[in-house]
RNA sequence: GCCUUCGUAGCUCAGUGGAUAGAGCACCGGCCUCCGAAGCCGGUGGCGCAGGUUCGAGUCCUGCCGAGGGCACCA
């Protein structure tokens, strides 16, 4: 990557300067370079001069001219200049440039990926939902974040597996099966009040009556009596059905559904890491309860693993569950994705993926801010225990997948995000996804128009792509492997969105300002080029959001 | 009370410690006899408050104000 060179230019420069007695000798620290947010400063600017000031004990526009002096030559720098109060300035060259197209062609869906991740095993484990209802807006968020993300280690090398958690154990289940045998009732006449603390959504009258459809009376018991846990069991199954069939609609694909219930099995990972935390001393009992004595660990407390009534907690199965990643499966790194209302819990995770003989550096949480929905003005509440339940599937019905992920994608995962029912409907012709599709279906266009016309862009000469919008699309292009970098290290897929937007903002202008099929044949040719490459780049980016990119709309 | 995330344009959000803080929507004014006007060009408008660190702070630190989320033998 260019990048990587002109900072190795830098460091060169730094070195040679030293060896020629311009600077004088010290350790100095890492390069770091910036686009700078103007032209006229060049296209990379480094800011090493003002750094290094002190330990020079020079001017850094002084230090800036000795640095300059000794930057060795590259054929895609044209030009390095030196700006007060300290820049160092580097101008690629704008024919360099241009042979780029070719270069990014050549590299075809490739283009951008790297090697970051090879060899490495990665899980991403997201949304993970509770099977006792719907997945719903909030969801779509981390659903989108962790989708995304997958893509985007995997074009850096990894090999990338897509987990679901499936809570299929616990009280929740317990509670889940008594709402659902009373709506079962319900449908056999009898007259019978959902629990306190059920669930009281519309949702389970369905499933109730799906599996009437299906099985008839068979789970009907004498009234009094308890639900038969089989009852329960085909209901989960029925919501991960649902669940799943409602992600795949906003494009979310998983490797594995990974039971929770699984993890108990005799010899499973329940008590395999038990057994450790136990034999490491992690573990003591007190008032009756099992604990994670955590806070030897240097966490603010001890966590409960065994109800003092002898049932497991869900920390207690997230401990077997990391166990199973890391030292089961063998994963040597893993991200789940939650939202932050499980902020508490990431620290008490993460000590016991080391307390099981894993490292909890491993381990990244990654946090999403929770979703507000709205319609209009007025506040819809989320919870899956009130009254209205939105979906995903109604979001995703209402603004299409595309434009759901986008919208999900553009805020940093840090930031509460606001979505606008309303607005999001209205949105289907304003919504910023449609530009960047656009952009691609335009060249689509072009294309297949000059494919019509006999023009071709074979052996074409891209040097002839001088022009300052050309040139500027260029350079838009060449930043797609700096974006996919900074997303694989910081984890942010915000990024992507937000490069597609500039990426179709300089091919919109470029495709005002120059003509592509032309009577000049040699422009033509070499226009169609630029056109093929940001296609390719365009396409790139949108799949790796998990977006469509369409050829018309 | 403690922990944590956030506070940037009228609204929704970007902004890797740099040089004149951006985009979309909204609003105002221009641009199609020519490859897709779902587009382009221009304009109005902003870093919650106060200190500190730094050659340089929207960005880092502290305090305050405001908002969200945590602080269970729930998940």
């Amino acid at each position: 990557m260019i990048r990587d060179e002109i900072q190795l230019l830098v460091a060169q420069a730094v070195e040679a300067a030293q060896a020629a007695g311009a600077l004088p000798a010290f350790a100095a620290p890492e390069v770091h370079l910036e686009h700078p947010g103007r032209p006229e400063h060049g296209d990379y600017s480094a800011n090493m001069p003002m750094r290094i000031q002190g330990l020079a004990r020079m001017k850094a526009i002084e230090v800036a001219e000795a640095l300059r002096a000794h930057v060795g030559t590259h054929p895609a720098v044209s030009e390095v200049r030196v700006a007060p109060p300290g820049f160092l300035n580097f101008y690629l060259d704008p024919t360099w440039v241009a042979s780029q197209t070719e270069v990014i062609i050549a590299a075809g869906e490739g283009y951008a990926s790297n090697t970051m991740g090879t060899g490495q095993k990665l899980q991403v484990e997201y949304v993970s939902a509770n099977p006792t209802g719907p997945v719903h807006v909030g969801n779509g968020r981390g659903a989108a974040i962790g989708s995304t993300l997958a893509n985007v280690l995997g074009a850096a090398g990894y090999k990338v597996e897509q987990e679901y958690y499936v809570n299929d154990a616990g009280t929740q289940i317990a509670v889940f099966t008594r709402t659902l045998y009373a709506r079962y009732q319900q449908l056999f006449d009898r007259t019978v009040e959902i629990p306190e603390n059920g669930y009281p959504g519309e949702y389970m009258v369905e499933i109730a009556q799906e599996i009437k459809d299906a099985e008839g009376d068979r789970y009907l018991r004498p009234e009094g009596e308890e639900p038969d846990p089989a009852l329960g069991n085909e209901g989960i199954s029925r919501m991960i059905a649902q669940i799943r069939e409602d992600l795949g609609l906003l494009g979310v694909h998983y490797n594995r559904w990974f039971s929770e219930r699984s993890l108990q099995e005799p010899g499973g990972a329940y008590e395999t890491a038990m057994g450790i935390l136990k034999s490491q001393g992690h573990v003591i009992e007190r008032e009756g309860a099992t604990w994670f004595a955590s806070s030897q660990l240097g966490e603010s407390k001890d966590n409960v693993l065994i109800r003092s009534d002898g049932q497991p907690t869900y920390f207690a199965s997230d401990v077997a569950y990391h166990y199973d990643k890391f030292i089961g499966r063998g994963f040597n790194r893993v991200i789940d994705i939650w939202g932050a209302d499980h902020q508490g819990h990431v620290s008490r995770v993460k000590a016991a993926v080391t307390a099981v003989g894993g490292n909890g550096d491993d381990l990244d949480v990654l946090l999403y801010q929770l979703v507000t929905l709205k319609r209009g003005d007025v506040v819809v509440p989320l919870s899956k225990r009130a009254g209205e339940i939105v979906t995903l599937r109604d979001v995703v019905s209402e603004v299409g997948a595309d434009a759901a992920r986008y919208f999900f994608l553009t805020p940093s995962a840090g930031s509460t995000m606001e979505f606008d029912l309303d607005l999001a409907k209205q949105q289907s012709d304003e919504n910023p996804v449609f530009y960047v599709q656009y952009a691609h279906a335009r060249i689509a266009s072009v294309l297949a128009r000059a494919a019509e016309q006999g023009s071709s862009s074979a052996s074409a000469d891209v040097s002839l792509l001088q022009h300052d919008a050309e040139q500027t699309l260029i350079r838009r292009l060449l930043l797609l492997p700096e974006v996919v970098e900074l997303v694989v290290s910081s984890l942010e897929t915000h990024h992507l969105p937000s490069y597609a937007a500039s990426l179709s903002q300089s091919f919109h202008a470029f495709y005002t300002q120059c003509r592509v099929i032309t009577e000049d044949a040699a422009l033509t040719s070499a226009r169609l080029r630029l056109l093929e490459a940001t296609k390719l780049v365009l396409a790139r980016t949108l799949g790796l959001m998990g977006i469509s990119a369409p050829e018309q709309m």
